[in-house]
DNA sequence: CAACAACGGTGAACACTGTTCAGTGAACAG
DNA sequence: CTGTTCACTGAACAGTGTTCACCGTTGTTG
């Protein structure tokens, strides 16, 4: 039942965005009544920890086959255009994961948290692992990883939240790729 | 009146956020009725359109004194110190203007956005003359410029939208100027 | 001065939202 | 047959943005 109350809500969630989900909406789509939701999920935040998780999910199948690579440094640059790679693709699940004014209060106890710091960490260990093979001067693998994180990050969120509007529409996926190959250049004498 | 319509909601803003801000907040506040303010305001987007301006004013005020300094590596810097600042200090304001999911479909024609744009220009001219003065071995100011944005905006955003819960709070500034420190010295060598 | 129009403001009403909770009916146990 | 448990209901509450018929004041005109 939980499962087909998180379905319903993703349906919506593609459908319409985030805002087009209502506990009245998903109750219809499932005809079930709205009171019936807050049998299975705790309040609407519940409900978010458990879109999120999915994205998330969705978020490491994607990044998940640079893992395989041995180089960190080509594991690294995989990663990253993965990473840009997704939030492109998956505006929507991008938004929910680091764009969205969520209820963090209590999201440290929640298994989508869990599962983004997973994947965080094994960027972090990527960087890490380039260090100790000296493919950088500096050796503080903290603030590399931030750095580029920062990067991509500030890439997709433009992206995402439409405040590229002062490129041309057909220039800014150019304009992103020569970035990143760039923040690349940029990298190798860090 | 449209004015103190606006204060009211800035007030209501810097208490409890854009959430807070409700027509019916407003109108008491100024102790009118919630009708009264749609006759000085379409509907909340013309009231979120305004309340960008101002903010975006706010951000023209604290980025102002890198424009007076000549030399156009130091303006850089400075502009780009500035800006990382203004999000700290204005987190709420960064918001508004960066991360909010705004009604994006008119702001072009928009004031708010007009002055975003000159901001952002004096930032891209700024780095052209980087450019022209040979500050960077690359010349595609463009990219540089985007580049730079781009690791800016990433670092305040996941500031603004607390998504750096996996470092301990009191490193996260530290790691912030780490990371501004390290992405000056990549551009050096651009 | 009286009559009329315009302006500024009202507050009830509509359609929505998340959330709660007394109540319903079916299934099952003793 | 009675009692209990269970999933589910839908009305109700307090909130939201928005609209609109109404109302008193104010200013203009015959």
């Amino acid at each position: 039942m939980k499962a087909r109350i998180l379905d319903a809500a993703m349906d919506l969630f593609r459908e319409k965005g985030y805002e087009g989900i209502s506990i009245r909406s998903i109750a219809e789509r499932i005809s079930y009544s709205p009171g019936t939701i807050y049998l299975y999920y705790k309040d609407k935040s519940e409900l978010f920890y458990a879109l999120s998780f999915e994205a998330a999910a969705v978020k490491r199948d994607h990044l998940m086959p640079s893992m395989a690579l041995t180089d960190p440094w080509e594991r690294l640059i995989d990663f990253g255009r993965r990473y840009i790679d997704f939030g492109m693709k998956h505006p929507d699940l991008y938004d929910l994961l680091f764009l969205t004014r969520a209820p963090m209060e209590y999201i440290e106890n929640q298994e989508c948290w869990t599962l983004g710091i997973a994947t965080h960490s094994f960027f972090v260990q990527t960087v890490q692992d380039c260090v100790e093979q000296r493919y950088f001067k500096s050796t503080d693998a903290q603030a590399i990883a931030y750095t580029l994180w920062c990067h991509a990050h500030g890439l997709v969120s433009l992206f995402v939240r439409e405040r590229m509007r002062m490129y041309p529409e057909h220039e800014r996926e150019a304009l992103a790729k020569r970035s990143f190959d760039m923040i690349v250049k940029m990298a190798e004498c860090l």
